[in-house]
DNA sequence: ACTTGACTAGGGGCTAGCCCCTAGTCCTTC
DNA sequence: GAAGGACTAGGGGCTAGCCCCTAGTCAAGT
């Protein structure tokens, strides 16, 4: 089985390496330090599997992904996520990704996945299916991901470090509808402090750190 | 020569662990996947190396070589750091590690490092070492780094939405004195309240977003 | 017409957060 | 050995934050 590795980290890359070439039957055919050399390799080599990870230069691997997917549908992709949740999984599902793995999970959990693809099924971590049943299932609850704009406007004030009365006053609102606002965004959210807001507000991009 | 390994990417770790054993006079000991477990690990088992990412929960790899070096000043150290700076390679230093090797640089690169190390002798890549040098030229003024240890430690727990109970207990404190450390630090940037403090710890790499 | 959801506002209560202060033990440095 | 800084801990007080609840208006969809 031929496999493509993708990762801005030359150590990463490497250990990579390592971690699949013990399975005798795999063989790393290239190594890309970038999204879009990892298409172009994947375009020009046509390996079983490429392995990308999110973040890189240039093209991220969902990027990467969809390219590959287009001109050349018969390169498997797994995605491999520094990050420690599922903010991108559904993106790399839609992207034409078969499985998903966490940095963080264990080394057999990449291997099973490299298996699963080579058997041309899908390959999801329990987490990640969770994460999956959970937005088929909760129209209702964990669904609401989107906050209304007011609810957005408040975010951003309080993760900017204005104090109720100070965002009730720049929107010439009342305290207590601010509270409420507020109360409401965090419910929604599954949060319990303008801490946790504070970051909320960073990774959506609503304000700068 | 028996080496510890610490990151919080299981993945990563086993990555690491192929490429170290590659050599056949390394072995790999442990591996850790928080900053405290290593520090734990490194005092009990008293490796020849510790290998630390940067990047961890819990304490970062800079706080565990800190607590390290006090504790078991026969352990050398090494920093991995996954970012493509050198934000931390003066604070790494100064808190005793012997070298500093980024994650983009070559395995070969990790691998000299270890070899270095094991000679007793520091490890910088040259573009570390050029950094040291611009330091050293350009002088003075900016290496404030303002924050003590402790104040650092507080400011991380409290930016990852803990409350000053909870990290009282994680640090094994009164609460009074995480209110101390806490102020202080606040007081020390002019900052006047966590939300602020949130904002603060991303932009120094302290906690992700 | 009726329901639903967003937006508004308030009452009342509890606690965490933030501030001021003092004071002790260790250090290192001068 | 004195001085300064880091770290520890406590007293006492005020307020902002967070929670529960109700309740109104208005626009939009069924």
């Amino acid at each position: 089985m031929k496999v493509l590795i993708a990762d801005d980290h030359g150590i990463v890359r490497s250990g990579l390496r390592m971690l699949l070439e013990r399975q005798t039957d795999i063989e790393v055919v290239g190594e890309a330090s970038d999204g879009a050399e990892a298409r172009d390799m994947a375009i020009r080599d046509r390996p079983d599997l490429a392995i990308l990870d999110v973040k890189m230069p240039k093209l991220t691997g969902l990027q990467a992904t969809r390219e590959i997917r287009a001109q050349a549908p018969d390169v498997s992709i797994l995605i491999l996520s520094m990050y420690d949740d599922e903010r991108y999984l559904f993106e790399a599902l839609k992207a034409g990704a078969s499985g998903y793995v966490l940095k963080a999970q264990a080394d057999s959990d990449l291997i099973d996945a490299v298996r699963a693809v080579e058997r041309g099924e899908p390959f999801l971590t329990p987490e990640a299916q969770r994460a999956l049943i959970q937005d088929v299932l909760g129209e209702g609850s964990h669904r609401e991901d989107e906050l209304t704009p007011r609810e957005q406007e408040v975010v951003k004030l309080v993760a900017e470090a204005h104090t109720n009365r100070e965002i009730a006053e720049i929107l010439h609102l009342s305290e207590k509808t601010v509270e409420n606002h507020r109360s409401n965004a965090m419910k929604k959210l599954g949060m319990r402090d303008r801490v946790e807001l504070v970051r909320y507000a960073i990774r959506k991009g609503l304000i700068e750190p």
